[in-house]
DNA sequence: TCCGACACTCTCCTTTCGGTGCGTATAAAT
DNA sequence: ATTTATACGCACCGAAAGGAGAGTGTCGGA
């Protein structure tokens, strides 16, 4: 245990202020965007109309997986919203609705890809730093 | 309101069958990664830590923005554990803690990158698909 | 002697997330 | 006459996320 006084040498050696910050509407905007695009199932149905294409409701619940229904419906009307992809309506029966990724949808799609290619290419990394912090606990 | 027999017409559009899946076990482990950090609170952490370096709690509350303590804590716990950041504990009184993003911290920044270049790019355009959408729905 | 600083933790409390199940319209197939 | 298929909306419910505020331990400064 070492005393207070210690405290200013480790300060010192990062003293930038903390820088001015961009229009604040615009940073809130941002990360509102972040919020609502860095979700799960924004992500995932991202993916799915990317390779996929153009994909129905039922089939578009296929590709993502384990996503119930209520959650299907919400998440895509709030990616159509915000202009992420394009949602078809043939007015025939029983009802036929087309999904499709937008020029924007595609772009957001493009810029996970990074994301996408990192998960998989160090989830073992992941693996080992959880297994490492468990046992450190331990002790 | 035209018959059901349209459908077909519009159905032989796509017809390839759902693609087989890959590894199960190796997909669930991504997707429940993506699950973590494909969220709102870990990006922004992510991006405080990358461009400044090194902080200490509440300086890297501030950068964040409005964050609480809690899930400041929370996040930055669950970083540690995933390997994303690294925590040193500086045992003075009062007490000083440094975090820092680990290489593997900082591949996963580089690949969100994009997505905040792509949020930035296209937040006028997400605005103008939402008013659109708010028009349309009137009509 | 009391306050403030730091990095939390703990306890409520409210809001949101997300699942299940039911209803609906209508034509075609059985 | 009954069933089936499609793409949902609606109501209900438990679980989880997340915020607010108080408490903690110790020391240096007023």
């Amino acid at each position: 245990m070492r005393k207070a006084l210690a405290d200013s040498e480790i300060e010192t050696r990062r003293r930038y202020p903390v820088p001015a910050e961009t229009d604040p509407a615009i940073e809130a905007l941002v990360q509102d965007i972040i919020g609502k695009v860095a979700d799960k199932w924004t992500m995932l149905i991202l993916e799915a109309l990317q390779e996929q294409g153009t994909l129905r409701f039922t089939q578009l619940g296929k590709a993502v997986g384990r996503i119930s229904q209520k959650m299907l419906t919400q998440t895509v009307r709030q990616m159509e919203q915000d202009g992420l992809v394009h949602r078809t309506v043939h007015p025939v029966i029983p009802p036929h609705v087309d999904y499709t990724l937008t020029p924007l949808g595609e772009s957001l799609s493009a810029a996970f890809c990074g994301v996408w290619i990192w998960a998989e290419a160090h989830h073992a990394e992941i693996l080992r730093a959880r297994e490492a912090f468990a046992a450190a606990r331990k002790a």
